[in-house]
DNA sequence: TCCATATTTCAATAATACTTGAATTGTCAA
DNA sequence: TTGACAATTCAAGTATTATTGAAATATGGA
């Protein structure tokens, strides 16, 4: 993964309303959840709400289907793992350190 | 780890200057890196980096120890691991998905 | 087609974060 | 105790990001 990617990614998850969204599309699973479902669990108004899954789709780490007149977003695993292997390569310049184990939640 | 620690070590990281500083503090491992030499390796101003370095610190990313006239700092990975192992957690509702492994680089 | 629902975009304001130079603190060595 | 070096703090200006309400787009059903 890029750097900027990275910064983005980053980003995206750090902000409150985003870090929720975020985590409770990765509680949902391949289900995922349309932006009104979000809006009702975590109580965000749809304006907010809208702007932030912008955000987080920007960055990669979720991704939007239409179905029918809703929208069902998920979590991108695969971005996720991306994205917490890049703040752990090279740990101890393999030193004093096991080699760093693959990221969490290998088969999502 | 609080979901506010969780979203200030985010924010911390999600910085092209704090990225690199940490990520430079990782390779480095137990040893440290001083200011002085983490500013000539990435070619920071001093100034610069010492505002980016207490937003690390203030996020518990890092962590600086006094050694003569020099600071050393290295990289917290109790703190990194926890911060990983947040964004993961309960992933698919455990459905879908094997139990999320234990975070990266586990003998640091 | 026309209406209601789901969701997004736009524009303005409010809040937060980044950079820089100058001044300050702490430590060592002469 | 004075000078030099390592690093930080302060204060100011600039830039980026978040929030909100109003308006717009897209879809399905009467």
């Amino acid at each position: 993964m890029e750097e900027q990617k990275v910064i983005r990614s980053l980003s995206a998850l750090a902000q409150e309303i985003r870090l929720r969204v975020f985590r409770a599309l990765v509680v949902a699973g391949p289900e995922g959840m349309t932006p009104g479902a979000l809006g009702e669990a975590l109580d965000i108004a749809p304006t907010t709400l809208s702007f932030h899954l912008k955000e987080l789709s920007h960055a990669g780490l979720i991704v939007p289907t239409r179905d029918g007149r809703h929208l069902i977003y998920r979590a991108d695993y695969a971005q996720m793992n991306a994205l917490l292997g890049y703040l752990t390569e090279n740990c101890c310049r393999g030193a004093s350190c096991a080699e760093p184990t693959a990221p969490v939640c290998k088969t999502c």
